[in-house]
DNA sequence: TATTCCCTGTTAAAAATTTAACAATAATGC
DNA sequence: GCATTATTGTTAAATTTTTAACAGGGAATA
């Protein structure tokens, strides 16, 4: 599977989920136009992107769930999964942490990371939490390659540099601070506040 | 200000929180490549925007940030400002709250709500959180007009729907449940486990 | 005051993403 | 079994978004 858009792998994620979430109806088939009014996009993009990850259905009788689940990842997930600290275990660092912890999912929590001795040493929903000085040393330790940053924005920085000497290799970063790291690692970075004020806008901008 | 792109409003949004920043240091002017910089994008994108939103700079000195700021807020805010609601006060709800708590800005988090009995009349950062049964008379009472929806995903779908019947104009979901709203009602969908798989997706496969 | 340099504003080109169009074909109905 | 219908797969077109190219002009230099 060579380079998907970033749309699609975007959206390759929803598929899934939104495919448990059929599978979990008794559902064994899907059509374009079903998935697509899921997700709220048209059909033929349901189609375009199944074609990109060189998936067919079957005429008349949709795409097989099951299948296209286990596709999916392939394409998204490593074999061994992903190992991954959260920095900041404030509300946000807590709602990723239980977010994550049901899912059956390859991407495991397997760190958290804070200054406030009320927080370190302590586990919450089975992820222990370290104080910040031990990140080297515990991120080669458990061999984690994400770090999802959920401190204050004024220390975002810090730990960004922190995790890249550390060796890892993306950041997911949720603080509104925007970071700077090296071109090899990967950076994701969202704002709470520009989702919102993007809403703000298209309501105020409505017909 | 007729129709912006929308990576255009997005992007204003953070020119804006960057620009702040920046006034705080004492920078009373920026550069296109500065603020390109800061985001991670090109100089020409940021000519772009500003060209778009109708703003001027001056030649070898940039632009000028109070103004900018203060015509972003012209172009995102409403005058009156938006005045909303969190709908479910688990980790997430709450760092949405502090979030915004501390900023200046024209988006008020209004009223919370919550069934868990430990949670409801109390009052967390100013907001107080109501039972999910008064959501109805609360949002025509309070003026709301955008709901942010933190609840479990189950229920998520029947939350949207008693605020749009109780004329929300704008909902923002941040749980993975995809949810279905009539036409005239904005709604924009996040979640954090597709962030999350965007940065796996691109660690495994970069190079 | 001429020259160079730097930075903006904008038009044009390129790239990415979405949508349309339609051929192919399995199932269904007659 | 023949026509009709429904749905996929794919190429081509349209749209959106980003990037390149460059003209213009103020400031700095000399």
């Amino acid at each position: 599977m060579k380079n998907l858009p970033d749309k699609t792998v975007e959206r390759l994620s929803q598929y899934r989920r939104s495919l448990n979430n059929q599978l979990t109806k008794g559902k064994t088939n899907i059509f374009s136009h079903e998935l697509a009014h899921l997700l709220h996009i048209t059909p033929v993009q349901v189609r375009r992107d199944i074609m990109l990850i060189g998936y067919s259905g079957t005429l008349r009788k949709g795409y097989d769930i099951k299948e296209m689940i286990n596709l999916i990842g392939k394409i998204i997930d490593t074999d061994e999964g992903q190992r991954i600290a959260v920095i900041g275990m404030g509300n946000l660092g807590k709602a990723f942490i239980h977010y994550l912890h049901e899912k059956g999912s390859k991407l495991r929590i397997v760190a958290s990371f804070d200054v406030n001795p009320d927080k370190t040493n302590k586990t919450y929903a089975g992820v222990h939490c370290y104080h910040f000085d031990r990140m080297a040393e515990i991120v080669k330790k458990e061999e984690i390659t994400i770090g999802i940053i959920t401190t204050p924005p004024e220390v975002a920085p810090q730990i960004a540099d922190k995790l890249v000497k550390a060796g890892i290799n993306g950041i997911l970063n949720y603080t509104p601070k925007l970071l700077s790291v090296p071109d090899e690692v990967y950076l994701e970075e969202y704002d709470m506040i520009t989702s919102l004020e993007k809403v703000a806008y298209f309501v105020k901008h409505r017909d």
